[in-house]
DNA sequence: GCATTGACGAAGG
DNA sequence: CCCTTCGCCAATG
């Protein structure tokens, strides 16, 4: 009758924060050709202030599946500030690039153009 | 268990 | 206009 206690994770297999699940799944509905900010993702989720975090969660994106088009998520500037969590410092670019998005000087051009806003794209009216 | 860091962002100087 | 500081919250040291 041991209990086995420790012996494996009670229940934190699942446990995860819905946070992150939720970054993955609207990154994952970014159309191609466009982009969004970490800042519209967190406040889509209604965590404005924390879209440090919405980047952190980033950071595990290589992990879940499916796999998350971290490429067409920059800072609020257009900037690719992510690219160097890349495989490779171009790759970044480089997948913008074939989703048509013009990219200068690590800053996507016309920016406000491609940018995808979940808080427009996906709620209703 | 506290201090530092971080793929951000807004505000202040 | 550029730089610094603060806030947010999780991970790491």
């Amino acid at each position: 009758m041991q209990k086995q206690k420790g012996v494996e994770k009670p229940r934190s297999i699942q446990k995860e924060h819905n946070f992150f699940e939720n970054v993955y799944e609207v990154v994952r509905k970014i159309p191609k050709g466009r982009v969004t900010t970490y800042g519209a993702i967190a406040y889509y989720l209604g965590a404005k202030l924390s879209a440090r975090m919405v980047g952190w969660a980033m950071n595990g994106a290589h992990s879940v599946q499916p796999k998350v088009p971290a490429h067409r998520v920059v800072n609020r500037n257009g900037m690719l500030t992510g690219k160097i969590h890349f495989e490779t410092i171009t790759r970044m670019e480089e997948l913008l690039g074939k989703e048509k998005i013009k990219v200068k000087d690590d800053t996507v051009l016309d920016f406000e153009n491609v940018f995808w806003d979940p808080l427009k794209e996906l709620t209703i009216d």
